[in-house]
DNA sequence: GTCTATAAACCGATAGAC
DNA sequence: GTCTATCGGTTTATAGAC
């Protein structure tokens, strides 16, 4: 098997692994099982278990970032692709409900580890952050967009950490109709700020 | 020292220990530092590592059910009661910038780890779900009373995660002020369910 | 009740054969 | 590149002295 594709099988397993059980369970054991190669193998690829989140994270970042680029082109309007975002807790309905969100998880537990790799995840967040605040940039809420872009990731935070915990489908759907109802009032009432400004 | 008081102080330290570093990264080595007693003197008092959590988790099932009946004593009117709620996002602040929500991250923490004591930690959420719904009924929202109960403490994990996350005081505080406003509306606005009742 | 000593398993990481 | 064998450290848990 080549270099390049034993490191990515690699990464994959520890990916779905690190996002299952966590990412201080999760052992190299358990990741050799699931590649099938030699716990020893890992060392010509990776240098530590560290080594191994970073290439995780890198994954996803790329990933998200791929995701995110996809909803532009699938979505025309910044609605639209706002609303792309909200639905994703459909749509992962299952994977969260029974491990949460793999962005929050992962910062919470690198959070109570004290992890090196603790501000590179919260890139994570900081990605979606970003392209959401755009959006609403371009629904013309410029003043505060990033504060709803926080708003958002917060509420969908909030639903796949209590969705994971009381694995109660019914909230989720609820809460993602509820979503969809504030972003229509985000777009046909302006903020505080932007009447001053208009004042 | 007498039987009672080493226990009490074991579960006290792993109570602050399982908060700040998590259940599975916090070693009876680490719980033993922090009481000043041996390792092996553990296993007087609990017979292994799932009984101490069992005991944190009950102990903090106590502390909880003291805290809302004194919220009960301090307010005398639902929407009074509900705003304790809400400010406990502001009174503990700052360990929730360090460590998270005591509740959401050990609940997410041990559903990674599929562990044990999974159910017991959930019925954490399912006490401030209770009260609040009980809070909300009084309100006049009988029909959607447990939704809102859910709306509102899945905002406030989303609060928790994204604070603890990145750090940020402001989202915090602006938040806050946001689930107040949101607050009454409730009270001022009656639901779909409550108009349809009245017709 | 609390201690020391230690068992048995697992962890991340290394050495060296092939 | 992949393997086997193993090191050193940590983990939970036990045995037995005091």
């Amino acid at each position: 098997m080549g270099d390049k594709q034993t490191r990515d099988h690699i990464v994959d397993a520890a990916d779905r692994l690190f996002y299952e059980n966590g990412y201080e369970h999760t052992s190299f054991a358990h990741i050799a099982e699931s590649v099938k190669i030699s716990r020893g193998n890992f060392y010509y690829h990776f240098r530590s278990k560290d080594e191994i989140l970073d290439a995780v994270i890198t994954l996803r970042l790329a990933n998200t970032q791929r995701m995110l680029e996809q909803w532009e082109q699938e979505a025309q309007t910044p609605i639209e692709r706002i609303r792309k975002f909200i639905d994703m807790l459909i749509v992962n309905q299952a994977p969260i409900l029974r491990h949460g969100c793999p962005v929050g998880t992962l910062c919470t537990e690198l959070a109570k580890l004290n992890h090196a790799g603790r501000a590179q995840a919260n890139t994570l967040f900081t990605l979606f952050r970003a392209w959401l605040k755009r959006q609403f940039v371009a629904l013309g809420r410029k003043s505060d967009a990033d504060a709803l872009a926080m708003h958002l990731l917060g509420r969908s935070q909030g639903v796949a950490t209590l969705a994971n915990a009381l694995g109660d489908q019914r909230f989720v759907r609820r809460e993602v109709q509820q979503l969809h109802t504030w972003l229509e009032q985000v777009v046909s009432i302006p903020s505080d700020s932007e009447r001053k400004a208009k004042a």
